[in-house]
DNA sequence: ATCCTCCCCTAC
DNA sequence: TAAGGTAGGGGAGGAT
């Protein structure tokens, strides 16, 4: 799958580029199915300036044959490749290590790794013929000699080093060329289609497509880069608890003498942010363009970018006109309208600029802007191509730099976070400045990569500081400032969270800078933007920041979404992506540990008045949003539950799947996955078992004639289960019961076609669901007897529901029992004279074998009250998945009762539920056993606790309920608890 | 009042 | 050609 190219190495291990060990990095590096040989296995190195072949084709050459390239010199770099180094530079550097690329070259060409010594650019030993000897011992030169062997091009094999490894890498490559071989399978369609076919992945219809898209996706890269820091930042602090900082030791004794310290109180937050952050990584490698324009972009720039092909049914004029109409008229985005208005030149490049030097800023160009756009303003503009590895590399850098010495960090992005400075200053008895000119310089020598900080008193005002100081320098926010004054002038969207639309807003009303906010009043505000809004964006404008930083930060939810290259032409291609997404949106879930409790589908569809083909290759051009949610009933990460939900969300859409232009799936509500298991013992063991018994019963036979309530159950936990099943529109509103669905109508025009029962039944399962979740009420909510549970009943009409006045009449109901036994059993002789007899007697609460003996068929009446009780019921349907009714559960309450201390909420409501379905079902004499036994269990749990006896009594109290409702009598039960600290009056 | 869904906005 | 994602905060308006 997708998933490896996805992952950026926050999986569930974490940071595995940071941290893993050397047999890991062979393992990825085997996976890998560019790579041609292991040749530079375990040898790394940087270049430092110009060489022959370039930094770039040195790098290309030792990812291909399994070499580490670093992007900056590290303790561990194995060598560093030079041509010509200044003297200067030569001085400080140990330089038994700087060779010649021809090294480099001369190890592919021989299929071996030379020795070194020869290609010394700074020894005595320098020659320009390279010997060709092996350095190292026997085995080695054996082992290169196979490696020669092994390194044709057609038959990669890794070397057999290590035996272990060789056989895992040896696997792995395997596994490598498995899992490509599925992508040829696809090339079946048809002959005529070979031309496509050497084409890269075009549309998500592609198999491959959403790992391609992930894999280049500048955005996505941006987000979970992110998203892995902040998890970074909590890692780290947890494995280093209460440790010491041993780096402050150090800058402490560097720093020492020269200091006098900040006698003020004052309290100091960073912000550090890296400096057009992709640019600079790139530059890296090619420190002869520092100084030029720059912009990274997927385009090519040149040529390739200012006579692009144009689709025959685009039209960029009709899709400016929208574009501009509504981000000018809708949107106030002056940028993206500018950007529209200028960059849709016919044949310019349509290619956004991720990042851009200061050089190219200075010319007008943006971060977002089109590359056709950007090379009008800038004709020389040069272009670098994105490197997703190294802008890793470097925010691990980066991160690691500031973490040596506080790990009271925020992470906000790969390249920016804010530091709690005020404790570490005091503890290093240094000017806080002083300590950031040191961290900057230290960041700036790892990474290569220059950067910025900003000190204030708060997030905002360490922000506004940055600000002041980009590029390449930092700045303090005096703590005596007068910060009103200062933030007066400052314009509003300079602000966090002002954006264009806030910004518009805020103008029509004549507010344009942090001036105008400060004398406005607060109802002013309130009107226009809301009442949290209008607070924030009145304290941020005379510098007041309440947020407090955030160490370790949680997620809230999850999602996955592609808005590119989605082109279905039938509903069946739309599917296949939509599965795809969801496999990809579970496995970001299970990574974070996490369930989720909501899942809600966003498309994104062709405007109507919009081209059919967008102006961008691939782009989703003008639209609309929609979104969809579903809750459900229990927190998932079962990826079939999730994608029955989604295929149900987009069908409810009911939109024409060539008209979608974008897809996404977001899981919000999550709760962790140790937290639901504590919360939710039942239900897992409903669950684990009835997976246990789908595997067991292995043709599951859908019921022709679907017994009411437990059946539609049965079916929802198929749909959820087995999603792969296509789901028809009448099973659908079957299914829209229990589980999934609650929150979304049911179409009226669907409903008014139905049959007025089953109409009926939908309604009711809608009320049902309407219900609050609230145990008291869900339990002792009033239920009508439905038609359909009434067909089954032996009685032609099920008592209506009992008030509580009315329940109270046993006279009454003694004879109606009566009545309808003498009418069914005629002639039955002594053994209904003695039912009746003891109905007379008890009145208020019936023995279940009474509800045993009434409730059999006619033609099994027996003789005699024993047997009747004894006689086995009719099996259940197959597909009832009510698990009280299998042999084993006394265990499972015995589970439940002395595995928990208290019990759980949501498990005492499944008990009802799952008692509920029994009653309907009439297991009287289950339903009189469970009780027992459950009475018991609590009675002789080792601890008494009350909360278990009111469980108890609530659960009795919801049976007698449902008897009551359903048979017009309650239940004898065996055994009540009573205790005196918990009885009620 | 408080919750829910469906947005919109913002930031990187 | 091109790779227009992702997460969080919050408002409007309706349901309870």
């Amino acid at each position: 799958m997708a998933g490896d190219e996805i992952n950026n190495g926050f999986g569930e291990c974490g940071y595995f580029e940071a941290k893993k060990s050397k047999l890991e990095e062979q393992f990825a590096a085997a996976s890998d199915p560019f790579r041609k040989s292991n040749l530079f296995q375990g040898i790394s190195i940087f270049v430092n300036g110009l060489t022959d072949p370039s930094a770039n084709e040195l790098k290309q050459i030792m990812m291909v044959h399994g070499g580490t390239f670093h992007h900056y010199e590290r303790s561990h770099t194995k060598f560093i490749i030079a041509s010509n180094l200044p003297d200067v530079k030569v001085r400080n550097m140990n330089t038994s290590k700087i060779i010649s690329a021809q090294y480099i070259v001369d190890c592919v060409e021989n299929k071996r790794v030379l020795d070194y010594k020869p290609y010394l650019l700074y020894t005595n030993q320098k020659t320009t013929q390279p010997r060709l000897v092996f350095g190292k011992g026997k085995n080695t030169s054996r082992a290169n000699e196979t490696m020669a062997v092994s390194m044709s091009e057609t038959a990669p094999e890794p070397p057999p080093v290590e035996n272990d490894l060789g056989k895992i890498l040896k696997v792995l490559q395997l596994a490598a060329v498995a899992a490509t071989s599925p992508k040829k399978e696809t090339a079946d369609k048809t002959v005529a289609d070979v031309s496509t076919l050497s084409h890269s992945v075009r549309t998500a219809v592609d198999p491959a497509f959403l790992g391609e898209f992930y894999k280049n996706s500048r955005l996505h890269h941006i987000a979970t880069l992110g998203a892995g820091f902040k998890q970074y930042v909590c890692e780290l602090r947890q494995a280093h608890g209460n440790q010491p900082f041993p780096k402050r030791n150090e800058l402490r004794s560097v720093l020492s003498g020269k200091q006098e310290m900040n006698a003020d109180s004052a309290h100091y937050v960073m912000h550090i942010d890296m400096d057009c952050f992709f640019v600079s990584v790139g530059l890296r490698s090619h420190p002869e363009w520092r100084g030029l324009p720059i912009a990274v972009t997927h385009s090519k720039g040149g040529s390739a970018a200012t006579d692009v092909p144009v689709h025959p049914q685009s039209d960029r004029q009709a899709e400016r006109a929208l574009f501009a109409d509504r981000f000018e008229h809708q949107l106030h985005d002056n940028f993206r309208a500018d950007k529209v208005r200028t960059g849709f030149e016919k044949k310019m490049s349509l290619s956004e600029i991720a990042s851009c030097s200061y050089e190219a800023r200075a010319k007008g160009i943006r971060n977002g802007m089109f590359v056709g756009q950007a090379l009008k303003l800038c004709p020389e503009l040069k272009t670098i191509p994105y490197d997703f590895e190294g802008y890793k590399e470097v925010a691990f850098a980066l991160y690691d730099t500031v973490a040596q010495y506080t790990l009271n960090i925020e992470a906000v992005s790969c390249d920016e976070m804010f530091v709690e400075l005020t404790d570490l200053v005091a503890d290093l008895q240094v000017d806080v400045m002083t300590f950031v000119a040191h961290l900057r310089e230290e960041v700036r020598s790892k990474t290569g990569c220059p950067c910025s900080a900003g000190v204030g008193s708060n997030k905002l005002l360490a922000r506004m500081a940055t600000k002041k100081a980009k590029p390449n320098g930092q700045f303090l926010l005096a703590p005596g400032i007068d910060v009103l004054a200062y933030m007066a002038p400052t314009p509003l969207e300079e602000l966090p969270g002002v954006g264009s639309s806030m910004r518009h807003k805020l103008a029509q009303a004549g507010l344009r800078n942090c001036g105008d906010v400060q004398g406005t009043s607060r109802e002013k505000l309130e009107s226009l933007l809301g009442k949290k809004l209008a607070l924030t964006l009145q304290q941020h404008s005379l510098g007041i920041d309440t947020r407090p930083l955030v160490y370790e930060q949680q997620r809230k939810s999850v999602s996955a979404e592609v808005n590119y290259g989605i082109r279905f032409s039938n509903a069946s291609e739309c599917e296949t992506f939509l599965r795809q997404l969801s496999a990809e949106v579970k496995t970001r879930l299970t990574d974070i540990k996490r369930k989720a409790k909501s899942v809600t589908l966003k498309v994104m569809v062709r405007a109507a008045e919009a081209p059919i083909e967008a102006s961008k290759f691939m782009g989703h051009g003008v639209c609309d949003t929609l979104n969809k949610s579903a809750m459900l009933q229990h927190p998932t990460d079962d990826v079939n539950i999730i994608t029955s939900n989604v295929l149900k969300l987009m069908k409810e859409f009911d939109l024409p799947p060539h008209e979608l232009r974008g897809i996404g799936i977001h899981l919000s509500r999550l709760s962790d996955v140790n937290e639901v298991k504590k919360e939710n013992v039942l239900l897992q063991m409903f669950e684990k078992m009835s997976e246990k018994r789908k595997i067991e019963t292995t043709a599951v036979e859908v019921q022709e004639e679907p017994q009411p309530e437990l059946e539609q159950a049965e079916q929802q936990q198929q749909v959820d289960l087995e999603p792969q099943q296509p789901l028809d529109m009448s099973s659908e509103w079957k299914n829209s019961t229990n589980t999934s669905i609650k929150n979304t109508a049911v179409d009226p025009e669907v409903l008014a076609q139905l049959p007025e029962d089953i109409r009926q039944e939908v309604l009711d399962n809608m009320e049902e669901h309407l219900q609050p979740k609230h145990s008291e009420q869900r339990g002792r909510k009033r239920r009508k007897p439905k038609n359909a549970v009434r067909r089954s009943l032996p009685f032609p009409s099920a008592p209506a529901p009992l008030s509580k006045v009315s329940a109270n009449k046993p006279s009454n109901r003694a004879q109606h029992l009566r009545h309808e036994l003498s009418k069914r059993y005629r002639g039955g002789g002594q053994t209904d004279e003695i039912v009746m007899d003891y109905i007379d007697k008890v009145s208020n609460h019936v023995h279940p074998a009474i509800f045993e003996y009434i409730s059999r068929p006619e033609v099994e009446v027996s003789q005699n009250l024993q047997g009747a009780a004894a006689a086995p019921r009719p099996q259940p349907p197959a597909t009832l998945q009510n698990y009280l009714l299998g042999s084993n559960y006394k265990t499972m309450l015995a589970d439940w009762v002395s595995n928990q201390r208290y019990p759980n909420h949501t498990d005492i409501i499944t008990m009802n539920e799952k008692l509920a379905e029994l009653v309907k079902g009439r297991y009287s004499s289950r339903i009189y056993d469970i009780m027992k036994h459950l009475c018991r269990l609590i009675k002789h749990k080792h601890e008494d606790v009350c909360e278990w006896h009111m469980a108890f009594r609530f659960i009795e109290d919801t049976v007698q309920h449902h008897m009551m409702e359903f048979e017009g009598y309650q239940m004898m039960l065996a055994e009540s608890i009573s205790c005196v600290m918990c009885e009620p009056m």
